[in-house]
DNA sequence: GCTGCACAGGTGTAGGTACACGTATAATCC
DNA sequence: GGATTATACGTGTACCTACACCTGTGCAGC
């Protein structure tokens, strides 16, 4: 039985949803990948170096430089000097700050339309139980 | 909060899951996507046209056209003939039909490491959340 | 038969993902 | 202080993903 492969299912899900997300967030030219990174960057008071974000967005450290590149192309991020010579900053620019601030209303468009087709109830149960596995795994 | 997008948090822990079973699977030369191409396109009479498997796999037709030239390079299937001149038929070969066969005890090792990470409950919880989002979104 | 529409598929482009490998800097230990 | 190890990062390669756009084929209705 091929579909009772978590992966896969996870997979799927995955891209249905993130085509949802990156459908209704289009106009703001910002993906959900986009759309996150700036959120995770801004949220903290000191620029985080690439290591950092990287682990807080769950992904290689080697994807987050790759994810990087449209954003500093665009003028919305800039990867500086850091701390030491080694490490380098991640800084959003004020270009940046409101490119995200346009995209916000967006996604919670997209939150709600998600809420709508899936319910409350399977939503908040589908938060708890990844909150669990992503620690777990 | 941008831990609260549901979408994030799906996508980080979809990479998780699928960095597992592509590391498990590994060895046989498959990624979980090529397993899972090759699960569905076996498990079936007749040989799925390109758009019939992208919809069972839950894919967009043209990442599907992508996902099957390195299984099509590696002589695992065969795009070929379909039923009219527009269709084509994706044929799972005899070298496909045996590297899913190898890679079939590293797939159910990687289940079985998911499963003692996440545990019975979560995951029957999760599959059962999953196969109803799935269709509602 | 022709015209118009629906259907099936591929390509260009752009981004997301991670492993293997390499480079440079910091810290540690004798 | 010099050798060793750990840390931080980028690049080559390969694959996954999907939208916009294009081509070719079947089908209806006239």
């Amino acid at each position: 039985m091929p579909s009772a492969c978590t992966c896969f299912r996870l997979r799927s899900l995955t891209r249905r949803v993130t085509r949802l997300y990156d459908q209704v967030l289009a106009p703001s030219g910002l993906t959900v990948t986009q759309y996150s990174l700036l959120a995770h960057a801004l949220r903290q008071d000191a620029a985080p170096t690439v290591s950092e974000l990287a682990q807080q967005l769950f992904t290689d450290r080697t994807t987050l430089t790759r994810n990087l590149k449209p954003l500093a192309d665009a003028g919305l991020v800039e990867v500086g000097d850091g701390a030491d010579a080694r490490s380098k900053a991640v800084r959003v620019t004020a270009r940046g700050r409101s490119a995200f601030q346009a995209a916000r209303p967006l996604w919670k468009e997209a939150q709600a339309r998600l809420r709508a087709q899936a319910g409350d109830a399977r939503l908040a149960a589908l938060h708890g139980l990844i909150e669990e596995l992503l620690h777990a795994v």
